[in-house]
DNA sequence: GAGTGGTCTAGACCACGGT
DNA sequence: CCGTGGTCTAGACCACTCC
């Protein structure tokens, strides 16, 4: 995709660790072997195993090597059990799936009370939208919405309806650059009941979801509420 | 803390964001004028904002600059409600403190049926810990640890009753290099209902924490499940 | 076109691991 | 002690944003 040479290394290196090449609890060809193969400087070769640490498949030590991780469980998991795919994706951007309706979309200027809840300022001019994902006929998530409209634009039922971030891709003339999220098991309310599937469940997940404009500023704030035991959440730490 | 110029930098560039001394939406100083100010090379000074970056504070763009980003709620939430720091010290680093109580310490062999559970193979010699905390009288978080025991050499209920990482810190010949973590909301089982003080809620988070040795072998597996409403994670993804 | 961050080079020195 | 990865330098060229 990228012709970075850096990617390019990343890519056929991520490739010969994860088809075994080098085993498990191995070591990698040191740096200056590396910069020998692929004809380039440390310093790009370096950026390349920077991503391989970065994605929990190998660990540097200093004096030693670039020691493989053996693999676990949870790398089989990483794209399964639902929809979370790491974290990455879990902003509006595949909320959006043929399997997802829009339950609401309004306009309305955020109050005190829900400038206490989000992350907009109280008098800021906002759309709302709610949407429900079924899957094979069970309410599985429940996302509420908001947008600033100052960033945004004014939009219709339409464009709330398809994805919105592809109808900033478009649209807009900004990009969206960054997002935080909150993560939380919280008991069900009256909502949750009625919107969501939850059978003999009392509690749902939620994530909070702020999303950045590549200008630094705040652009929308969501909560998805989600059923349990059909979601996994996957992340990787250096120590 | 660390003798590094770029961390001394980003260290420095990270009060100053936090102080406001570049507004919300504001651009930081380009990385030119930076090289001026702290006189040093420019990878260095990219190295710093690379930091920041990752830290979620700012948002670089190619052509115009680096971009500080809209503080949220979010962020005041980083330290809250509860313990999870972020995900970083969610292994058993932390889990030991005064509110902790040891439940139970055994040596055993892996199973079949426990080696599909976890990342150990079968025939595996593990010792198994189990933990509860609780605080203010409630009992919050319950973990089930199995460490290996090939690795961490033969331990006492004396050495498990404490911190097994301040033990690995000072009598054992590697370090924890890694950590990979998968988060569900479940149904409650029988065992979370007398181990926990679930209340009205029928549910709990389970955080599933998988450690790594620096020689890149797995090391621990820990399944943590706590009550709702009291525990918070945050993260933040560039796109 | 001027200025920005992104990639890359070719070198240097240091801190640490293992022998 | 040697070899490893970690830091740092001083330069070059490119891709992008904005005027």
């Amino acid at each position: 995709m990228a012709a970075n040479k850096f990617f390019d290394i990343y890519t056929q290196l991520k490739d010969e660790v994860r088809e075994g090449i080098y085993n498990d609890t191995m070591l990698l060809p040191t740096e200056l072997e590396l910069v020998e193969r692929f004809k380039t400087s440390r310093n790009t070769i370096r950026r390349a195993i920077a991503e391989l640490n970065n994605e929990g498949l190998v660990h540097s030590v200093k004096g030693r090597g670039v020691v493989v991780l053996e693999t676990s469980k949870v790398d089989k998991v990483f794209f399964r059990t639902g929809n979370f795919h790491g974290l990455k994706e879990l902003s509006s951007y595949n909320e959006i799936s043929t399997s997802s309706k829009l339950i609401d979309f309004t306009e309305l200027t955020v109050s005190e009370a829900l400038a206490e809840l989000i992350s907009f300022h109280a008098g800021e001019r906002i759309y709302k939208i709610e949407r429900l994902r079924v899957i094979n006929g069970k309410k599985m998530m429940y996302d509420t919405s908001y947008f600033k409209k100052s960033i945004l634009g004014p939009i219709d039922k339409k464009v709330a309806t398809g994805s919105i971030y592809a109808y900033i891709d478009t649209h807009a003339d900004f990009k969206i650059a960054a997002s935080k999220s909150i993560m939380k098991v919280v008991s069900a309310n009256a909502h949750d009941f009625t919107n969501l599937d939850l059978g003999e469940n009392n509690c749902v997940g939620e994530i909070e979801n702020i999303t950045y404009t590549d200008n630094g500023r705040l652009f929308e704030h969501t909560f998805i509420r989600y059923i349990p035991n059909e979601y996994v959440m996957v992340s990787f730490a250096q120590h």
